[in-house]
DNA sequence: TCGGGTGATACCGCCAGGGTATGACAGGGC
DNA sequence: GCCCTGTCATACCCTGGCGGTATCACCCGA
C-alpha cells in the first residue's frame, strides 16, 4: 500500500474545489494535461473513482468527498509540521507563541490575558494574530497559530484541547429607531421572526447556515447591515464594545450563554503553551 | 514557502526513529547516500538543523523533535486519507465501520453494543478490530478504525470526539494467598507500597510510566505476573471477567472511576458513524 | 454545421531522486 | 602508531517520472 504524496493531495484538492481541470491547473501554476493525468494516476492507485466527468462539468463522487475532507486535513497537518518545525529551530526566539483572536472578540479579555502573561517571570514572546469570524480553527490546524480564543457554541472545539475562560449572555443588536429598540429585554422567539428584520447569518465551519437573513462576512459588513435597518444580530454581550451610534443592544433573556475558551492543538507538548494556558485559566 | 512532501517526512521520521542513517535507509528499502542527501535538502528547505551528527551517533535537535512529532501526525493524516477514501469507494459495502476495542476490555459492553447496533433497521456493517492496551488512538488517527472504545483516564481522549458510555470502579488484583487477598476492601495508599508486590506498569502513550513494578505488554503477561506473585494490578471492575483462579480481586474504595467512552476522529461527518454513536449512548 | 470549450491522449525533454563508488573522520584493538 | 571498522558525506551517473506542447474526442449552442 503506497502512500499518497503531498503533491497528489494538493492537485486533487484544487480540482475538487474548482470542479474544473483548467482553472485548477491555472491555480496550481501548471498546464491542464499533466493535472488530468495526475488525477487519473491517483484514482488508479487508490482503486477508486474520485470524480464524475459528465458532459458539462466535473462533480465529486462519495469517495471524492471523503478525500477532499481528509486530504485537506492531511495538507493542514503537513504544513503545520513545516511551520512549527521552522519556528522551533528559527533564529528568532524559540519560545514564541501565536495566539489567534477573533478581531470581533472581546478586547478586554485579550488585554487581561496579555497583561497577565507578560507579568510572568519567564513569559514566552506572545504574538496576537487577529483573524476573521471563524478562522481560528484553520489557523490552529495548519500551524499558523499555537493557541486561539474560541467562542462556543460558535466555534467548533472538536479536535482541540481547550479550557473555558469566561461565560457571558447574548444580546440582540437592532437598528436604533426600530420598535424593538425600546424594549428592555427580548427572547429568542421574539427576535426570530421580526417582519422586515431577519437575523443575520455568518459562516460556520466555512458555510453559511440557511435562513432568510443577509450574509455577513465580517463585523463591518454586519454592523453596516444593522445600521441600515436591514437585519438584526444576536451576539455575545461583550460585543457592546463595537456598537455604533445607530445600534441598540437589547438583552436576550433565554439565549444560550457564550463560553470563551482558549484552545490549542490536541496533544501539544510545548511548555510555553502550557504556561500561557495556566495564565489564562487563572485570570 | 514550499510544502513538505510525504516522502521527505517518511524519510525523516525513519532517521529520527532509528537515529542511524544506515538502518533507516535499510528500513526504507533504499541506499544510505540518497537518504543522507534527502535529509540535508529537507534541512536546507526548512532552514533548520534537524539532526546533530556528532561523532558516534546522530541525535535530534529541538526542531527535530518537533518535526518527528508533527511529521508523524501528518503521515497518519495522510494514510488515513488514503484508507478512508479507499473504503468510501471500495467494492465492499461503503457503509462499513471498524470499531477498535481493547482486547482486554469489557466483553459485556461490546456485546451489548454489537447487539443493539445489529438491531437497528439500517445498520452499517460493523467490524470489531481487537487491539493492544493503548493502541486505539493510533488506529483512529491513521484511519484503520472509524471509532474506538476508550477508557479514561487510561486513554487520552484529546483530539477526538467522544461520548461517555459507562463508569465503573477499580479493583486491585492480587495473587490468591497473599495477605491482602483476605481484605474486604483496600485503598490506593494501601496497595501503593506493598513490600515485594509493586504495582505493574503498562504503556501509556507509548511509554511505560516510571516505577518499581514490572512492565506488562499485554493482559496475558500481566495475569501471569500476578499469578506468580510478582506484582499486583489496579484495573477496572469489569476486568473481573478475565481473572484466573490464582487471582483475587479486592475493591478499591478511593480509586478514580474508569469511564468508558466511544471515540471517533474529530469532525467526522459519516452518517453511519453518527448512528453507531447514537446507538452506543442509548445502551 | 461549425466554433467554443472541456477533458483525454500522444509524445518529448529535463531533472530530481536513486544507485554505486569513494572519501573523511573518529574510535578501538593490538 | 597502525590498521580496521563503522559512520555519514561527497562525487558521479543514470533512469523514470513529471511537466510542457500539440492534438484529439466529444458535447454543446448558435
Amino acid at each position: 500500500m503506497d502512500t499518497l504524496e503531498t503533491r497528489e493531495l494538493r492537485y486533487f484538492v484544487a480540482v475538487a474545489e474548482e470542479l474544473h481541470f483548467g482553472r485548477a491547473a491555472e491555480r496550481l501554476g501548471m498546464a491542464q494535461p499533466p493535472l488530468s493525468r495526475a488525477i487519473q494516476q491517483l484514482e488508479r492507485r487508490l482503486g477508486v473513482t474520485l470524480l464524475d466527468r459528465d458532459r458539462r462539468g466535473v462533480s465529486l463522487t462519495g469517495a471524492g468527498e471523503v478525500l477532499l475532507y481528509e486530504g485537506r486535513a492531511a495538507l493542514d497537518a503537513t504544513s503545520a509540521a513545516a511551520r512549527r518545525t521552522r519556528r522551533a529551530g528559527g533564529v528568532d526566539h524559540p519560545d514564541r507563541l501565536v495566539l489567534a483572536v477573533k478581531a470581533a472578540g472581546s478586547h478586554e479579555l485579550v488585554q487581561r490575558l496579555l497583561d497577565a502573561h507578560a507579568a510572568q517571570p519567564d513569559a514566552a514572546e506572545l504574538e496576537v494574530l487577529p483573524c476573521g469570524i471563524c478562522e481560528q480553527e484553520e489557523l490552529l490546524r495548519d500551524g499558523r497559530a499555537d493557541a486561539a480564543l474560541m467562542h462556543a457554541p460558535f466555534n467548533n472545539l472538536a479536535g482541540f484541547d481547550s479550557e473555558a475562560l469566561m461565560s457571558e449572555g447574548q444580546i440582540a443588536v437592532v437598528p436604533t429607531g426600530h420598535p424593538l429598540a425600546t424594549r428592555p429585554a427580548l427572547t429568542l422567539a421574539e427576535v426570530a421572526d421580526v417582519p422586515g428584520l431577519p437575523i443575520a447569518r455568518w459562516p460556520r465551519d466555512g458555510v453559511y447556515p440557511p435562513g432568510p437573513g443577509p450574509e455577513a462576512r465580517d463585523l463591518t459588513q454586519l454592523a453596516q447591515l444593522i445600521a441600515l435597518g436591514r437585519t438584526l444580530a444576536v451576539v455575545p454581550d461583550s460585543a457592546r464594545a463595537w456598537l455604533w451610534a445607530d445600534h441598540t443592544a437589547v438583552p436576550l433573556t433565554d439565549a444560550p450563554p457564550v463560553v470563551t475558551h482558549i484552545a490549542w492543538p490536541a496533544h501539544s507538548r510545548s511548555r510555553a503553551l502550557a504556561a500561557l494556558v495556566r495564565t489564562a485559566t487563572q485570570l
